[in-house]
DNA sequence: ATGTCAGACAACGTCTGA
């Protein structure tokens, strides 16, 4: 089986480009983040002619994820427990702000997250990523089992100093503190451990790189996009990588600024 | 020169968030 993640950046722009991938590499199962589009507007009949079906999550501009499955899609979850709301100087946004859902499909459970950027330390977004995070967790606690579980996604977290082009950038940045990097921590305490993916180039296996000052061809990236499995998950893991040929331009549109991360997996063996 | 992108709004450019 082969379960990959990929943040889109806006599923209308990218709609030739996911279908394109999908017919190269053939995923069983596809969790993919920031749709930016209404429910409605999710391309249901072109991935449908594909052999997918699709459990969406989304609503207008900002947000919005998915999973795609060729191999069933079951017990549909939108939203964490315990979720929170982002609230900033009183007001209240988008709430609830979707991402995250939840499906089974062919016998594994697995989640397609979005979490929330955390724009700045001392930012009001910084404290919802990590009750966020928090809500992750209390999802985990109340679903895991002995059977395959996973939670994929775009965690805007780098994991180790060794997950970004030059931690000297990052001083005074999200996505490499403590209380992030101990979110992370808590998640292999609740049983559940990454699954590392090779890089297909170089020897970083960056997911993510910003659409400016020539991020890419200098490879300054990321590795931001995540997998996390219990045992019966990890123990299945035959392979994974970070397939960057798709933040490449192409004749099918540009690029998202995150490639997907693919993991193929053997159960029962 | 953020060597950018996408979407919204009301255009046919300008703003915003990331």
């Amino acid at each position: 089986m082969r379960i990959a993640t990929w943040n889109v950046n806006s599923v209308v722009a990218r709609t030739p480009r996911l279908l394109d991938w999908l017919g190269v590499a053939e995923p069983d199962v596809l969790c993919l983040q920031e749709l930016k589009c209404s429910d409605a507007a999710f391309p249901h009949d072109e991935v449908g002619e594909l052999g997918y079906q699709a459990a969406t999550y989304c609503a207008g501009r900002w947000n919005g994820v998915a999973i795609l499955s060729r191999v069933g899609l079951a017990d549909v979850t939108r939203g964490l427990v315990g979720e929170p709301d982002f609230v900033d100087e009183g007001a209240l946004f988008g709430a609830p702000q979707r991402r995250a859902i939840g499906a089974t499909c062919g016998g594994v459970r697995v989640w397609s997250l979005y979490v929330p950027n955390g724009r700045a330390p001392d930012h009001p977004h910084f404290d919802y990523k990590l009750e966020w995070l928090a809500a992750v967790q209390r999802t985990v606690a109340a679903e895991l089992t002995d059977e395959p579980f996973a939670l994929l996604g775009d965690f805007n977290v780098a994991p180790t100093d060794e997950d970004v082009y030059d931690i000297a950038d990052f001083a005074e940045s999200t996505h490499v503190t403590e209380p992030e990097r101990r979110a992370l921590a808590d998640l292999r305490s609740s049983g559940l451990a990454e699954v590392m993916p090779r890089a297909l180039k170089g020897d970083r296996p960056y997911t993510y790189w910003d659409y400016r000052q020539l991020a890419f061809p200098k490879n300054n990236g990321m590795r931001i996009d995540l997998v996390y499995g219990n045992e019966a998950f990890t123990a299945a893991v035959r392979d994974a990588y970070v397939d960057r040929n798709a933040r490449k331009d192409s004749t099918t549109g540009p690029p998202s600024d995150h490639a997907p991360v693919v993991v193929d997996l053997a159960f029962g063996e």
